[in-house]
DNA sequence: CAAACTTAGTGTAAAAAACACACATTCTTA
DNA sequence: TAAGAATGTGTGTTTTTTACACTAAGTTTG
């Protein structure tokens, strides 16, 4: 615990414990219209009815995973089992109106799908667009950036863009899934070898219903698998 | 600033301002042993005389990254001008014995051969190989191997390996660099031509002196046409 | 001063990966 | 039953990566 002010050296030291510290979550989503984001209206002073990221204080003895994951699960209903990384530290002195706050962002991935807004309680917030947020509160747009250019960089190397995605889905969905992370066009032929001959598939032998076209046959991710073959020292790479 | 206690709703508040905030740095440098790391024996009770990194409690109105600075220029002499880095937040709540302090860890690469300890005055900081350094205080070890997992990664996208080198190295330094940070052999032709054919080096038409066989030829990293090509989209690849 | 030592410096061929590209199929709806 | 919409599939070309061994230039030693 921090020292108590018993002295003039001690006063000091207890000047450096007078920060606050806090987690801030992209909540990252993805449906036909591209990525979107959980945000909330600021009711910080300068920066009411802006859209903010959700965030909060960490506890006195939480671990700094524990509390993004508390983040998670108060506003989306789903806290484990979803993808959830640290990206940065973000501490200008002057970034939080109220002090100094410290804040270390996350972003985590979860499938808009399974999303049910009555399972959370008391949350106002709303799913936008990545590019329809405009000037957010606090430093919250630099913060959005540094974490999808991470989740850029990461969907290449690691199987995670299926933790956007539905249980079930098709060969096309998980293309225009990499092409929206991705900010670039694939190509369709180049992109399906590539993903069926990793073998992470799984060929559910269904097919979409009610689609105004040729319906596509559906797959899922094989968790187990991909578990096996990392051990062994496989590198998914796209 | 934080709310002052007046009412027990702001003592609540009040308890959350209550956190420390510190920047611990992995200092790297490299000779032709390999890999170093600047380090210091803890003074913090239950880790006296352990290596610990370089670190300090940020200063209450001070920007990280100036306050990552402050510790490079305080132990290494240079603070300025040399490649730095955030890699990732450290905070479990019991992390560190004096209560809770979240440390932000970064990683810097400076030029050992530029390196006098003689500038950093009452630093008794010194230079360890990264794998002599056994069980180190607080959670450094870890800190180390995320840092030095970053920089792996790093050390193939963008031209930073030159940091650790002197002004002028032949290219045999430069792959004994490569292969300490990677941890792999690399093949010398194959290494030349890739690193040639970027056209980063400058042959400054000299030769090593004072080595007891063939004298390598010098080059020098070209900073100025690295900024030109990257500003026009080209990317370093390794 | 010749022989031995040590590291520097150089090119080519084979294999693998990346890329470009177009049409027949299957379902729905009008 | 014809038109519309998206699915699904293979091959040849180019580029990149990899593997690999000997001569050159200096120093040291006998």
């Amino acid at each position: 615990m921090p020292a108590k002010n018993i002295n003039t050296e001690m006063t000091q030291i207890d000047d450096y414990f007078k920060s606050a510290i806090s987690v801030d979550c992209v909540i990252l989503g993805f449906d036909a219209n591209g990525l979107k984001v959980l945000v909330i209206k600021s009711q910080v002073d300068p920066f009411i009815g802006m859209w903010t990221l959700l965030g909060d204080l960490i506890h006195p003895s939480e671990h700094l995973h524990d509390a993004a994951k508390r983040v998670l699960n108060k506003h989306s209903g789903m806290g484990d089992a979803v993808y959830l990384e640290q990206v940065e530290a973000f501490g200008n002195a002057d970034r939080h109106p109220l002090g100094r706050v410290i804040t270390i962002a996350y972003y985590s991935l979860v499938k808009l799908s399974d999303y049910d807004s009555s399972t959370t309680e008391n949350s106002t917030a709303v799913w936008k667009s990545i590019d329809e947020l405009g000037k957010m509160g606090f430093d919250h747009n630099e913060i959005l950036v540094a974490c999808i250019q991470r989740l850029r960089r990461r969907v290449r190397e690691r199987p995670i863009g299926f933790d956007l995605l539905p249980h079930k889905f098709t060969l096309t969905q998980l293309q225009s899934l990499y092409e929206a992370v991705l900010g670039e066009k694939l190509d369709k032929r180049n992109f399906r070898k590539k993903i069926i001959s990793m073998n992470l598939l799984v060929d559910l032998k269904e097919t979409q219903k009610e689609v105004a076209h040729r319906p596509a046959k559906l797959y899922k991710f094989d968790e187990e698998k991909y578990k096996k073959l990392e051990s062994e020292g496989f590198s998914f790479e796209l």
